[in-house]
DNA sequence: CCTACATTTCGGCCCCCGCCGAACGGTCTC
DNA sequence: GAGACCGTTCGGCGGGGGCCGAAATGTAGG
C-alpha cells in the first residue's frame, strides 16, 4: 500500500489528529479546566490535574501546536490559555454530549460545596451559566428581548435592551451575537456568543457577580440582584 | 497511585474516551461518510476507506457501542448510520473546525468532476449545504424570513413562508428549529436544525432536488429551478 | 555567584490499539 | 445441499503515545 492516502475524505485526517487533541484524559481535564477563559500557569494545570510537570509539559506542547492553547510566556512562568472562542465552543459542545451522570453523589463536603457553587453560577469560557445562566436566558426571553421558539436570537427589543442598559455588544468579526449554548447541569441552552460574553464581561465589571474560589464559581452580589430585578425582573429569591 | 481517579472533573473521562472515537482515522472517514444521512453496509464502509472488512467490523462496533451509530441488521447485512442529529452535529462542528486547505488541487478528472459537484449541491447530514444551502440561506435571509444578524432564527413571515409553501415544520422533540451549520466549502453559516431538514426533505420529495452518485452530491431539476425562483426569487442561474 | 523555582528535554518503560489474514458462522441463490 | 457472499472473531504483529524520574535549561532574587 506503500504512501498512498487510504482515506478518500481530505478531512479526514485532519478530523482525526483534531480529535486527538481531546482524546487524552489529562488533555481533557486541562481544556475543561481552561473553559474558565483564564490564563493558567502549566504548573498549575499539572499539580490540577495530578500528572507531573514534565508531563504536562508535552501535552502543552502539543495542544499549542495543534491550535487550541495560545501561549504567553512572563519570565519562569508559561501561561496558557483557549486560543479563542471557537475553540472554547468545541469543548463545551463536545462536553455537553457526554452523557451526565446525575446520579453521582459527592463524595466529600468539599466537593458538595463547591459543587452547588458551581451549579448555582459559573462562567463559561466568556459567558454566564448555571442556574444563573438559565435564569437570566429565560428572563430575556420571557421580556421578548430574545427569541428561542424559531431558533436562537436577540429581537429588536433585545438590542435596545443591552443598549440601554449600558452594555456594549461589541460586534465585531464574525463571531454570532447570540448563540445557545447547552448547560451540562442544566441540560438547556443559555445565552452565549457576543451578548453573553458581553453580559458576562459587564456583570464582572459592574460588580454584579464576582468570581469564588479559583475555578469557574462566582456569586451574585447585592448589586447584581438590584440590577438583575430592575432591568430584568429577576427576584431575588431565584439568585440563590 | 493505585485506583484513585486522577482527573479532577468527573466530565474529563467521557470527553477522552468520546473523542477517541473520533481520534481514529478510519473511523473518521466513516463518520464523514454516513454524513450523508443514509445507512451504509460494513463492506460499503470498509471499501470506501480501504481497510480490511474485520477492521472495518471492529471499528463499527465501538461506534455503535459508543452511541454514535444506530444499526439495523437486515439479512446478512449490517446497515448503519448516524445515531441521531445531534451526533451529525458534532461531526459537522469538528469537520468545520479543521483548517480547510483550499489550495488543494483535485489529482484527478473523476475527483475533480464529483468535487465540483459535491460543492455546488450537497446534503449534510438531514440539510443542504454547498453552494445551493448558501444561495437558499442568503435568499430566505434576504427576504426577511430569517434573521442572522442577531442570531440566527425564522422571523414569524419566516413560519408563514414554510407554511404557505407547504413545507411541515415537523416542530416535535428538543432539537432547535434552526440552526447554523458551517460550510466547510463556502465557509459561511447555511440553514439546518428542524427547518432546515424539513426543507430539505420536502426538496427531495417534491423532485426539487435528486442525488447524483452514490454520495452526498445533489442537483437541482428544472422543477427545483422552478419553485426556487417562484418561492425564493432565485434565478436559475444562481443554481449552477 | 549561588540558591530556589518553573519548565523542558531525554531515556526508558509499558500498555493500548489499529491492522491484517485465516478461520468460522449466517444468509441468500441456485 | 453446494457454493458464493457478508460479516465476525481471534491471534499476532508493530507502532504510537502517555507516563515518570533524572538531568538540563532558564529565570528571579539575594
Amino acid at each position: 500500500m506503500g504512501g498512498m492516502t487510504r482515506s478518500t475524505d481530505p478531512v479526514a485526517p485532519g478530523l482525526a489528529a483534531l480529535a486527538a487533541m481531546f482524546a487524552d484524559e489529562t488533555r481533557a481535564t486541562f481544556l475543561l479546566t481552561l473553559l474558565d477563559g483564564r490564563a493558567w500557569t502549566a504548573g498549575e494545570l499539572a499539580r490540577h490535574a495530578h500528572v507531573a510537570p514534565s508531563t504536562a509539559s508535552e501535552h502543552l506542547g502539543k495542544l499549542v501546536t495543534g491550535g487550541l492553547l495560545t501561549e504567553e510566556r512572563q519570565g519562569r512562568h508559561r501561561y496558557v490559555r483557549l486560543a479563542d472562542p471557537h475553540v472554547a465552543q468545541l469543548v463545551e459542545d463536545l462536553a455537553a454530549q457526554v452523557a451526565p451522570d446525575t446520579t453521582r453523589r459527592p463524595r466529600t463536603l468539599r466537593e458538595a460545596g463547591t459543587g452547588s457553587a458551581m451549579a448555582r453560577a459559573r462562567t463559561c469560557y466568556d459567558h454566564l451559566a448555571g442556574r444563573l445562566g438559565i435564569t437570566l436566558t429565560d428572563a430575556l426571553t420571557h421580556r421578548g428581548l430574545l427569541r428561542q421558539d424559531t431558533g436562537f436570537a436577540l429581537t429588536d427589543a433585545g438590542l435596545r435592551w443591552f443598549d440601554e442598559a449600558g452594555i456594549d455588544l461589541n460586534r465585531t468579526g464574525r463571531r454570532p451575537l447570540t448563540r445557545g449554548c447547552l448547560d451540562w447541569t442544566e441540560r438547556r441552552p443559555h445565552l452565549a456568543g457576543t451578548a453573553g460574553a458581553a453580559l458576562c464581561r459587564h456583570a464582572l465589571d459592574a460588580h454584579w457577580c464576582v468570581r469564588i474560589g479559583s475555578e469557574r464559581a462566582v456569586k451574585v452580589t447585592p448589586d447584581g440582584e438590584r440590577a438583575f430585578a430592575e432591568l430584568l425582573g429577576i427576584e431575588a429569591r431565584a439568585l440563590r
